[in-house]
Order: C-alpha cells, then sequence, then structure tokens
DNA sequence: CAAACAATTCTATCATTATGGAAATATCGA
DNA sequence: TCGATATTTCCATAATGATAGAATTGTTTG
C-alpha cells in the first residue's frame, strides 16, 4: 500500500460519524445495513450521511449492493487490513525499536532485538 | 482507547506532511531528528513543520525534548500500537467475519470461526 | 550584552470539509 | 401510471485545516 492511498483511508476514518458509520458496519457484516437505518441508527441527516458513505466509499472502505429500494453498505475488511499493515509496517520498520514480536502491533520501544519479518508477510495477508 | 481518541490519532496522520514527517521520525528512532532537519528533508517551510509538529505532539504521535537550540522530535511508537489496536478490534470485533487468527491485523473476510481473544489482550501490550 | 541561529506564535489568506434543506433520481407496489 | 419510499445530488453556508511571511521567544557563542 502506498502513502497517497494510505492517506486517502485515514481520511475517511478521522471524523467521527464516519469512524461511527463504519464500526456500526463492522458490527452489522457481512451483509451491512442500509443506508435508512445507518442515519436513523447515528441520528444523521440524509444529506450528511450520503456524503460520508460517498466518502468511505471512495477510500474503499465501504461497498454497496442495490437490493430492493435499499442500498446495503457493508464494510470491506481487506482494506482495513491493508492499512493496518501499512501502520504496521512503518510503525515497526527500519532502525525503530520496539518491534520485537512477530505479533499484532508494534510493542512500546523499550529493547533492541532484531526486527522482525512477519511485517512484510502480512502486507499479503 | 476511546473513539475520540482514536478520531485524534486518524486525524494526525491523514495528512500526507503529517505522516511523511511520522515515517521520517521512524526511520530515525528513537533518537529523532530536529526540527530544522525535518523541515530540510521534507522541503517544509519552518512555520507549516510547526504547526504539523504541533498536531502530531497534540495527538500524542511525538514527543520533543530540547537540546542545546535545537528541539528533538521522536515518535511515540506506543500511540501507533494504540491506534492499531483500536483499529484491529474494531475491525475484527463481534459478528465481523474475517479475524481467524490470533496474528496480527484482519483477515480477508471469509470463513466463520470463533473470534480471537488475543485484541483484547493486544489492547494492553 | 549583542549577534547568530532554532523554533514557535501571530496573522492573513486560501482551500477543503461538514452540514442539511430542497430538488432530482430510482425503485417498488397498487 | 401514480404515489410512497429510499437515496443521492445540488446548493449555500459554516467550520476547520493548510500555508507561509513576519514578528517573537529562547539558546548559544563571542
Amino acid at each position: 500500500m502506498q502513502s497517497k492511498q494510505a492517506v486517502t483511508i485515514l481520511s475517511a476514518l478521522a471524523q467521527s460519524s464516519r469512524l461511527a458509520v463504519y464500526r456500526l458496519l463492522i458490527e452489522h457484516a457481512p451483509d451491512g445495513l442500509a443506508a435508512s437505518a445507518i442515519a436513523q441508527k447515528l441520528g444523521l441527516a440524509n444529506a450528511t450521511l450520503s456524503f460520508h458513505l460517498k466518502e468511505l466509499s471512495h477510500a474503499g472502505l465501504v461497498a454497496s449492493r442495490q437490493e430492493g429500494r435499499f442500498i446495503y453498505y457493508s464494510p470491506v475488511i481487506a482494506a482495513m487490513n491493508d492499512l493496518i499493515g501499512y501502520l504496521t509496517d512503518h510503525c515497526c520498520s527500519q532502525s525503530a525499536r520496539g518491534c520485537a514480536t512477530g505479533k499484532a502491533g508494534c510493542k512500546p520501544a523499550t529493547a533492541t532485538k532484531p526486527r522482525s519479518a512477519a511485517a512484510s508477510k502480512r502486507r499479503s495477508a
């Protein structure tokens, strides 16, 4: 994942309403929710929600499908996964301490250990 | 980590200059770089860089220390780790498919498996 | 103290983002 | 086709963010 794309995804998530939408969709994965249901649950005006959904779609964080006269939005897990991979790589890479294990995210910086090779593997997961 | 703080950190990273600053600091962890060196390397005006550093500091992503007449900025790995933990949790939680293993980030959504308990452990790492 | 340097704050300006009412588009059921 | 419903687009407005010159603050060295 390139930095430009990372910025796009980060921007999409860096807004409380949109983060709330995304989290709500995660709760309802993999089927998702209709736009009206999202608007109702989060108390957003239709136009406002539509604006935010457009942002999330554009960033590739959500997908939509028409079903009857409803449009269902669902989260795209791969996009989030890519973002986490990007952050993990650039949090733990190079000379940075704090990425001792092959596990999850970064560890608090303490000792100097050989950097894990797991990060690059994880990218393609 | 609360959503509000997550939005703060995401916002701080959701800007290309700031993401570049953060990545540059990661390359130079744990000692960091002086503001002037950052500005020079990234081709940013001093005032502009100062503005971005303030954002990053406010989000807790970087720390600073004065050394002579230089101010050195260094990345706060724990903050990034918290963010990754937050995203991992809210990417993989509840009914969402796609978090089969206890490893790193999320997996592409496929099968339905018992959700890992590693996420909550990871939070406190 | 004064000069040189590092960095920040002040200030103004320009650009982008968020919000929601109103109109437009699309789908369904009668 | 018509009316009801779902959603988006259009539009104007308000709020926030980014940029950088100039002035300011703080530090070091002579």
